[in-house]
RNA sequence: GGCAGAUUACCCAAGCGGCCAACGGGGGCUGACUGUAAAUCAGCUGGCAUUGCCUUCACUGGUUCGAAUCCAGUAUCUGCCA
């Protein structure tokens, strides 16, 4: 989706000229957890522009919150004119990360070329590739695909120490624990510290972010670049986001909040941005904002004050949602939760508004219900609820809504009388959920 | 290759022949209270044609009136030995 108009969106961007360097605006933002020799990094990062680069692995169909920290990472140093390189793992996500819990199951070629391709469309939405520090797209399989394991293990392998190896917390942690670790997932750290080299080499790459969870990752690429090629390159991890209340971020209803539009629709991405804790706003403003310091100190001062008006939220929404989705479609969103959050009658609101606010959220239509139904009919069909014995469950704690009101005998029957304008049926479950019925 | 042990629902974890759709905790959902916030308290948390039935305790087969529980084989993992 890289077109004219994204590149318009993309230079309306900016750092916060207050600060004296962006790696200053980076501790701001609480975007550094830990990296390497910060004085050098620093002084790197304040002086001629270099290449860095962060590398997105192909593990679904889907970026996710978390790599959007990177993309911001990734765009905020473009924008104090350093060139980023973008890296899709086809290599790396044939193998998968080690992670804390479990061995990963190993998605075929085929998934994995595809999301490949999925994920560059993706970054590409983010980055500017335009003028003298134009962002790189690479992907790792193109210098590991065609490397044999006996040239892998006798030019690569030879500079990787098991002893450092197995120390990698995360590593170490998977040797204690009962499942262990694969062959293959402890060789990770191999291929991803040959991909940094590789960047040095082809594209004088000096910078490697990613997630703190990947410190043992990208250190494996700053000691094997200074190991083959004696020079001291710098790596960056950024915090891992937490929740205050000690939940995870970046879940909604237990499922990931996916950058992709048809995994988790820009209704449901908005209002996910909506519901931030008051005592999280103001830290993602910070990360996920190209808002200043001094706007988001004015935020600061209104959720300290009126915390009732959730200002910061309902801005926060806004940015993060027209960043990914865009502003068009962040506006349809935002007229369809107040019309439908609004205080007002349902069935005052006027026919065309009402239908575009529904298409906004999940919808089920006539076509999946006969023409009698009950409420627990209509909270399966919009997949408000994944079955009837939940549904029923829902009702029987009083949290299933039609038309914003209550229905406590799931055996009721409704039809085209009870729906508004005769056609549409809001569907609510709990104080937010909600989900539309068009039985035209 | 040998020996010992493990495999339970989203996660951790109890159960060791019937009282097991399976204790407890975490997470999640709903309600009360609210500001589409947090905290607190309460209920719920396999499915369906819901007073009943069906599927589930790694997999396959067996013993038994009856198995998550016993036996055999298979797979995967862990530890010790080689």
């Amino acid at each position: 989706m890289k077109t004219v108009s994204n590149e318009t969106f993309l230079s309306r961007q900016a750092n916060d000229p207050s600060f004296e360097n962006i790696w200053q605006e980076l501790q701001w933002r609480g975007l550094v957890h830990v990296s390497t020799d910060e004085d050098k990094l620093e002084e790197a990062l304040a002086g001629e522009p270099i290449n860095y680069y962060c590398g997105f692995d192909p593990t679904a169909a889907s970026l996710h919150l978390g790599h959007l920290v990177q993309l911001l990472v990734l765009r905020r140093l473009q924008l104090a004119g350093h060139r980023p390189v973008a890296l899709v793992g086809g290599a790396t996500g044939l193998i998968g990360d080690p992670r804390q819990t479990s061995e990963r199951n190993l998605n075929t070629r085929e998934t994995v070329e595809g999301w490949v391709e999925t994920l560059r469309h993706q970054i590409e939405h983010y980055l500017s590739f335009e003028g003298d520090n134009g962002a790189i797209m690479v992907n790792n399989l193109d210098w590991t695909g065609g490397l044999s394991a006996l040239d892998f293990l006798r030019d690569v392998g030879k500079h990787f120490r098991v002893g450092t190896m197995i120390r990698k917390e995360i590593v170490a942690s998977r040797l204690e624990s009962d499942e262990g670790i694969s062959y293959t997932e402890f060789s990770y750290q191999v291929l991803q510290g040959m991909d940094f080299l590789e960047l040095y080499r082809r594209h004088n790459v000096t910078l490697q972010t990613g997630g703190s969870d990947q410190w043992g990752n990208l250190t494996s690429g700053t000691e094997l670049v200074r190991k083959v090629e004696g020079e001291h390159v710098h790596a960056l991890g950024t915090p891992l986001i937490t929740n205050s209340d000690g939940t995870k971020f970046g879940k909604s209803e237990g499922n990931a909040i996916w950058l992709n539009p048809e995994m988790c629709s820009p209704y449901t991405f908005y209002q996910f941005w909506v519901n931030t804790a008051d005592a999280d706003v103001i830290d993602r403003l910070k990360v996920f904002t190209f808002l200043t310091r001094e706007e988001i100190a004015e935020y600061e001062q209104k959720v300290a004050n009126e915390p009732f008006r959730r200002e910061a939220q309902r801005k926060l929404a806004w940015e993060v949602t027209s960043l990914v989705h865009g502003e068009e479609q962040t506006q349809r969103v935002i007229d369809a939760s107040a019309a439908l959050f609004g205080r007002g009658e349902l069935n005052e609101i006027d026919e065309p508004t009402l239908e575009a606010a529904g298409s906004e959220l999940p919808m089920a239509t006539s076509a999946e219900l006969g023409s009698k139904m009950t409420i627990v009919d209509l909270l399966v069909a919009t997949k408000l609820e994944n079955s009837k014995s939940s549904a029923r469950r829902t009702v029987k704690d009083g949290g299933a809504y039609l038309n914003n009101v209550k229905i406590e005998d799931p055996e009721e029957q409704f039809n085209a009388s009870d729906a508004l304008h005769g056609k549409y049926f809001v569907v609510r479950r709990g104080r937010r959920n909600l989900g539309f019925v068009d039985i035209s």
